[in-house]
DNA sequence: GGTAAAGTCGGACAATGATCCTATAGTTGT
DNA sequence: ACAACTATAGGATCATTGTCCGACTTTACC
């Protein structure tokens, strides 16, 4: 039974993604992991061959974390309103990372979008999880026909709000576009047929 | 006179600047830069001390061009709502190159901004141009008390769109954006008080 | 309790990175 | 023509990178 290994395992991949987030992947480099997960630098090799793979594993580490995350969003709120709303308070509540290190998703697709289309390839999921999720809510909500573009939509408006935030480290523009969003989809959910959803 | 001189300056300026727009900053190597250039190895340190001093040089070119294409835009069209609809227009003016590379500001602060800071605030000076330039826009449009704050959604909208763009590779997305981005100013221009100006 | 696999460890490897040196060639003003 | 720059040129340097090896130790099973 390879607990402890599994354990160790576990460790780089947490120690890959953090430093992935804080440094980008390509800044990031093999020395780093191992100091930063406390393994010796040999060993890393036993668990991962290139670097891509740890990537992938701290990609697909993330995913899970994700979808768990959505699954109990999806049990413990009864309405997609409330799930939605669940989903744009992600964006004050983590604004002191935002500013500092712009968004997880976001930033990782930017990196490896330029040169590294296989591997961006693999980062995209990430996005696709969530639109999946808001496609759902939305759907849920009564607009099944355009939910998938309703929720795209809302992811762009995070990415724009993250960005800017990340570049002018402005957390007060975070909050009031949050607080817009906020109202944007309260006037979904009332069915307000008004400029903002055609 | 070193015009010759100049000219071979401009040119690592101009390699680099496309370099990093293409493969990040720090993916873009010495050799890279001299390779593109076209100048020998050695001759490159004659014009830059270090790698920062190009980025520095490079940014220092997009923001002059920049100027000049805002200075030419001013003078072009009479009203500022000719002028917006003029800067909404690089959207689908560069569809291709945000589809495989992102949006060039965007991009190049986010790769920065984790952990480059000093380099950051550099090119945080391209996003500040394009705020101020939209600004005076909105201002005589007569939004003035709130035509910083208008720049900036402008911007992050803008960022919204290219990152999803980028992300998927989705053309038509950032179509179906800029339809809506140039409604959202059309009405915006007419003075309707509606739900997306709050 | 002994053997094979699983896992741990430190260092080696070639390649590439940014940076720098020094020698040569043009250009300039006198 | 000559000294003083300006500019070109290519290779040297040294740190860092991702990758890999081989020896060691622990664990699991017969």
């Amino acid at each position: 039974m390879p607990r402890k290994s599994e354990r160790t395992r576990q460790r780089i991949v947490e120690a890959a993604n953090r430093l992935f987030y804080h440094k980008g992947y390509n800044r990031t480099s093999f020395t780093d992991v191992v100091d930063a997960a406390g393994v010796p630098r040999g060993n890393i090799y036993y668990y991962f061959k290139t670097k891509d793979e740890i990537l992938k594993a701290a990609i697909q580490y993330r995913l899970d974390r994700i979808r768990g995350m959505l699954q109990l969003w999806t049990e413990t709120f009864r309405t997609p309103l409330e799930r939605i709303k669940r989903f744009l308070d992600i964006l004050p509540g983590s604004v002191e990372s935002l500013q500092q290190f712009g968004c997880p998703m976001g930033s990782l697709n930017t990196e490896l979008g330029k040169e590294q289309r296989e591997l961006q390839a693999e980062a995209r999921a990430l996005f696709l999880v969530f639109e999946d999720w808001l496609a759902d809510q939305l759907a849920e909500l009564g607009y099944a026909g355009r939910a998938r573009e309703l929720a795209r939509r809302i992811l762009a408006w995070g990415q724009g709000i993250s960005v800017i935030t990340h570049v002018h480290g402005d957390a007060d523009f975070l909050r009031q576009e949050k607080a817009r969003m906020d109202a944007w989809v309260d006037r979904l959910a009332a069915g307000e047929d008004d400029c903002l959803t055609d």
